[in-house]
DNA sequence: TGCACGATGAAC
DNA sequence: TTCATCGTGCAC
């Protein structure tokens, strides 16, 4: 399979937000490869950006934020769900793009449409926090093929207390698609 | 050492 | 609209 290299990562989080669309987001567990095609994902700036973890400053729970891009951030919500995140631009920029939905393309059960979702049918759990991404077991790659699809943007979902970073069109997903969370 | 609070999902 | 459930961050 065709793994995304780290320069990917490195670059503009709106950027890399956009075209991480249509990635598989592949996962392999007792060699049994669980794969999902990306089709919702939210773009977290970086430390200024209000909504985002690492507006708090660099801490326990952020420092794989503040970590080089083309890692794992996978965090647990609410005592209850797992979130995963790609970091992204260089080291100490502290923006990530936060995956919402998958499309099941092979050995998934259950649901993918949510963060929470997503990871329960991935197997994705916090020990994969820091995780890099350009690893054997777990990574994003090129679809086998590519296909067209129009982007929709809309404001951030769950981040209200962000004042005017709660406006910003930063959630992408794409136009149609059955396994977007919310429309 | 205690406590308020989530980048959610499911039930009521 | 409410609630489950717990790690993190910061106040005392």
């Amino acid at each position: 399979m065709n793994k995304l290299p780290r320069p990917f990562y490195d670059r503009d989080t709106v950027v890399v937000a956009q075209e991480l669309l249509g990635k598989w987001l592949v996962h392999d567990v007792a060699g049994v490869p669980h794969i999902g095609k990306i089709v919702e994902v939210e773009a977290y700036l970086g430390a200024h950006d209000l909504a985002a973890h690492s507006a708090k400053g660099l801490t326990e729970r952020t420092k794989t934020m503040f970590g080089p891009p083309g890692h794992a951030y996978v965090y647990l919500i609410y005592g209850v769900h797992h979130c995963m995140n790609v970091v992204t631009e260089r080291e100490g920029h502290a923006a990530a793009v936060l995956l919402r939905a998958v499309a099941p393309v092979k050995n998934l059960a259950g649901r993918t449409q949510g963060p929470g979702l997503l990871c329960r049918a991935m197997n994705i759990d916090r020990r994969l926090n820091g995780h890099d991404l350009l690893s054997g077991n777990f990574f994003i790659a090129e679809p086998e093929a590519a296909e067209i699809f129009s982007i929709v943007k809309r404001p951030r979902i769950g981040v209200d207390y962000a004042k005017h970073w709660a406006k910003r069109r930063l959630r992408f997903y794409i136009k149609g698609d059955q396994f977007v969370s919310r429309f």
